[in-house]
DNA sequence: CGTTACGTTGAAGCCAGTCAACCTGGGTGG
DNA sequence: CCACCCAGGTTGACTGGCTTCAACGTAACG
């Protein structure tokens, strides 16, 4: 189940940087597609810039054992970042979906690893492309900016969470978030889906996997969800739900 | 006690990008003192790049009233980022101290405030300005760049603590991390000063006073910290302490 | 010397964790 | 095809760690 080595389309992982020639042109595209077009930048002799990496259910794609420096974007399937303490304890720092960039720090090996959760797709972005392309397209800078900062309000919202929220409160909290990241990618808000079981739901929540599933069995006693599988959601009022995951 | 306005030395808080010619020379200067230098930065007709901003204890410094972009250097004092739920619950995000980045984004209204916990003094580097900084000198890219995926590594660092950690560990994980940016800043470790109340630590650690107030004294009691006055401790085994908030 | 804010300690209550039983659906093999 | 297994989800009963409520101690300040 755990990581083997990645499948990768092309073998330059840490490449030297090439001189790239970029088609700067039509940069004024949404957020989602802005990933999307950042796979299409090629060097000077047309060769692309990214590397493509295909990662099966379960596999690990950046670990401490794998220092780094640059940006992972994905392009399809959906990566858990998560840490494991020394007795098993285990906390999801962040769901990626299509669309996310992951930062990898340059300084020490990082404190976290990512893998698969469902079959993915990936392109990765070695540091001194991501240098060379910050420095001569001003637009891909503030695209990676904003996508940082982003980032970390994100994380922000998370620790509010974690730290004074009730139980209800962050799973509510929890499918929100999937809503709206989901309209964010042009998907229908309709079916919420979950491409994760409870027990990630669970540590990326603080909670335990039981405790998951007696909140959500209570938001639908409320009335606030509806489920007809276990991988779907169905939510009644966003706004109502939203508004019950910051506690009013 | 809560903020009135801030004192601002100089009244531009989002002046238009000056001419910037910069004094490129001797940057292989360690990471705090980085941000020191980056206050000396002028523009071509020798005008300061940065705000200088003085805010006293509770004072305000930034909130979703004052939506804005750029960066904030900390150059003396101690901030706080912090997010309060409708029903008083406060969640501390962050404590920034002496050269501490705060990045306001652009994007929408931040979902936090500042506030100065300690009498401070700051410099604040409007959004044009920082681009400008980004685009000519690499090396100052660079370090925000350093800075902020710095600062993604700490709050996953407390997104584990506060998901799935015991009180204990959590303080210890607390003390431990004053220690070390306290020596990160080249100060002595031995007296770990503490230059906030029970009540913010709690806020931070996602626990309550009384809860942090056992957990000291346990840790006293297991001969782990022991504290003359209560702003500091002195902790005995540094490594011992890091391997209890690891949960060994 | 009283007041006030903050910290500590104790006792009781509650929310979430733990342990366990049961259910369901999917895969396997007889 | 069905019996069987197994992993994941739900629900219940009990436990435990943290919170809540409350009393007390202590230091700063007028």
């Amino acid at each position: 189940m755990a990581g083997q080595a990645v499948t990768k389309a092309q073998p330059r992982f840490q490449p030297a940087a090439p001189d790239t020639a970029f088609i700067c042109n039509h940069l004024n595209v949404s957020r989602q597609s802005f990933s999307h077009w950042l796979n299409e930048v090629v060097t000077a002799d047309k060769q692309p810039v990214a590397d493509v990496l295909n990662a099966l259910r379960g596999q690990q794609i950046y670990g401490p054992k794998r220092p780094a420096n640059g940006v992972f974007i994905i392009n399809e399937g959906a990566i858990r970042l998560f840490r494991m303490m020394a007795d098993g304890r285990r906390a999801i720092i962040r769901s990626l979906f299509p669309g996310d960039l992951l930062w990898v720090g340059s300084n020490d090996l990082q404190a976290f690893e990512a893998e698969a959760v469902i079959d993915s797709h990936l392109s990765w972005f070695a540091g001194d492309i991501i240098n060379k392309l910050m420095h001569e397209a001003p637009q891909i800078r503030a695209f990676l900016l904003d996508h940082i900062t982003e980032d970390l309000r994100c994380l922000q919202n998370q620790l509010v969470t974690l730290g004074r929220k009730l139980a209800v409160e962050r799973v509510a909290f929890f499918l929100t978030m999937l809503a709206a990241r989901q309209c964010q990618r042009g998907m229908p808000i309709d079916p919420v889906l979950l491409p994760m079981s409870r027990s990630e739901i669970a540590d990326f929540l603080g909670l335990t996997t039981e405790t998951v599933s007696r909140s959500f069995s209570q938001l639908k006693a409320m009335g606030n969800i509806s489920a007809q599988d276990q991988g779907a959601v169905h939510i009644h009022d966003v706004e109502r739900l939203a508004s019950l995951a910051d506690g009013l």
